[in-house]
RNA sequence: GUGGGUGUAGCUCAGGGGCAGAGCACUUGAUUGUGGUUCAAGUGGCCGGGGGUUCAAAUCCCCUCACCCACC
C-alpha cells in the first residue's frame, strides 16, 4: 500500500494536497507538526493539542536517549503511550544536533561522537543505532541519521557530508530491514547544501533505498531566502509525486506558504512554540510582540478572528501581563493560541488548494499579514 | 542630645579633582529538524540641597536636610 497519496494538484503554482497513512491514523498534508523534541509540545498537555486538532508530534531521538533514557520510555510502552498521545510522532535523528551543538561532536564515516550536553559524557552513535533506538522509543516515523552542516558551505565539504548522507541512508535501510516487517515508517534525508549536482545524486540515492518520504534536510541553516527556495524548487521538480515531501524545521507563516507554493506537504517547526515563550503571536494581520508596551491597556484578543480558548477568554492585556511577569499561564495561553493558529492555517492552505485557489490565496493572506508587520 | 556611617539611573551599588558608570529592571530587535535560553541595540541622571576652594568638583572644605547604627 501506497503510504502517499496525491489528491490535488494546483494549476497555478506547485502546491498540492495529499493524504499520508501512518498506522496511527491519516495525516492531511500540507501538514504542520509541533515540535516536542524532549517529549512534549513545551507548556501544552495532550489533551489542549487534540482539542486544537494537531495531527501529529516531531521528538528526538537524541534528546530522548539521553534523557530519560530508552528503558523508561519502553518500559512506559513506547513514546505515544508516554506522551499520552495517540497522533503519530516523528522522531528526529540527532543529525540536527551535528549543526545546533557542533562544539560537542565529532563526525566520521563510521558515525558521530557528541559529548553530551546535560553531563558531558562520551556517546557515539551509528545511524544503526539511531534507528535502534527509534525502534525502542517506537515512534511512528523514524528519520536517518544525516549530517546537516551550515551555509554557506565549501563545496567539498557540502559533498562530504552528502556522501556521508547517502553512506549512512543505506545502512540505515539495511538494517530497517533487517528488523522484519515494522509497521514504523522511514524516512530520507536530502542533503546536498546549495549545490545541485549535490542535491540531485543525494534524491537518485535516497530513491532507491525505497522510503516512505523525502525529507529535505539542510535548508534554512545560513542560505538567502533566494537560495534556499531556488534549492528547495530544484528538489521539488526532481521529486517524484509518491514522495511525502518534508521540509524540515521550517518556518515561519510566510515561509510555509512560499514553500507549500514551491510544493513541499510537510513541516515541523518550534516556531510557535518558541515565539509563545519569548512573547511573540500569530495573527492573521501579522506577527504581534505582546510583551510591548503598546498592548498594555489592550482588551482586544491576541486575534479577534481566532476562535482558539486564549482569544476568547482573555485579553492581549493579560497576556502581555502574564508574559512580562514571567507567568507561566502566560506561556501557556500564547502557545496554545499560536499552535492553534498554525493549525488553522494548514487548514487555509488545504481548503484553498482543494479549491484550485491557492495563488489567490496566497497573495490575499500575504497582503493581510504584512499589515501588521514587515515580512520580507 | 553626642559620636559614627550612608545619600550617584526605577532598584542594588561602583567611581574619590579632568567626557556620568555597571548589573538588574524597562524599551526595541533577533531566534526556523527547541537549553523557557542566549544575543544585539536603546531609554533613563540637578551625583540629597545650598555655599566655598580650583582653570576644572559627583570627588576637597563649610553649612544644611534625610535615613541608618551606637551611646545617653
Amino acid at each position: 500500500m501506497r503510504v502517499f497519496k496525491l489528491l490535488n494538484q494546483s494549476k497555478d503554482t506547485k502546491a498540492r494536497t495529499g493524504v499520508f497513512s501512518t498506522r496511527k491514523g491519516k495525516v492531511l498534508t500540507p501538514a504542520f507538526f509541533p515540535v516536542a523534541t524532549q517529549g512534549t509540545v513545551k507548556g501544552l498537555t495532550s489533551r489542549q493539542l487534540s482539542e486544537i486538532g494537531v495531527q501529529g508530534y516531531l521528538a528526538n531521538a537524541y534528546h530522548l536517549y539521553l534523557r530519560p533514557g530508552l528503558e523508561v520510555i519502553k518500559k512506559m510502552g513506547g513514546l505515544g503511550k508516554f506522551m499520552g498521545v495517540d497522533k503519530p510522532i516523528l522522531t528526529d535523528s540527532g543529525g540536527y544536533q551535528i549543526f545546533s551543538l557542533a562544539r560537542l561532536r565529532k563526525v566520521e564515516d563510521k558515525g558521530v561522537e557528541f559529548r553530551s550536553h546535560l553531563d558531558g559524557n562520551k556517546i557515539f552513535l551509528t545511524p544503526e543505532d539511531v534507528i535502534d533506538i527509534q525502534i525502542a522509543l517506537d515512534s511512528d516515523i523514524f528519520v536517518p541519521l544525516d549530517e546537516c552542516i551550515k551555509n554557506p558551505a565549501d563545496y567539498k565539504k557540502a559533498e562530504e557530508a552528502t556522501n556521508r548522507t547517502i553512506a549512512w541512508a543505506k545502512r540505515t535501510k539495511d538494517h530497517f530491514k533487517k528488523q522484519g516487517n515494522l509497521e514504523n515508517l522511514l524516512f530520507g534525508i536530502v542533503q546536498g547544501s546549495t549545490y545541485k549536482d549535490l542535491r540531485q545524486k543525494c534524491l537518485v540515492e535516497i530513491d532507491k533505498l525505497e522510503v516512505d518520504g523525502l525529507c529535505i534536510g539542510g535548508l534554512s541553516v545560513g542560505e538567502s531566502k533566494e537560495i534556499r527556495y531556488n534549492t528547495l524548487s530544484y528538489l521539488t521538480d526532481l521529486a517524484k509525486d509518491k514522495y511525502l515531501r518534508y521540509f524540515m524545521g521550517y518556518g515561519k507563516p510566510e515561509d510555509i506558504i512560499e514553500a507549500v507554493s514551491l510544493g513541499v506537504d510537510f513541516f515541523d517547526c518550534v516556531i510557535p512554540t518558541r515565539y509563545a515563550r519569548t512573547g511573540t503571536a500569530f495573527t492573521n494581520q501579522g506577527e504581534i510582540v505582546i510583551r510591548n508596551s503598546s498592548f498594555i491597556s489592550d482588551s482586544a484578543p491576541i486575534d479577534s478572528e481566532c476562535s482558539c480558548y486564549s482569544c476568547k477568554n482573555f485579553s492581549r492585556a493579560y497576556i502581555r501581563h502574564l508574559i512580562n511577569a514571567g507567568e507561566m499561564l502566560g506561556i501557556q495561553l500564547l502557545s496554545y493560541h499560536n499552535v492553534y493558529w498554525y493549525n488553522s492555517l494548514m487548514k487555509k492552505i488545504r481548503k484553498a488548494i482543494e479549491e484550485n485557489n491557492f495563488a489567490k490565496f496566497k497573495k490575499d493572506f500575504l497582503i493581510e499579514y504584512k499589515r501588521n508587520n514587515l515580512v520580507s
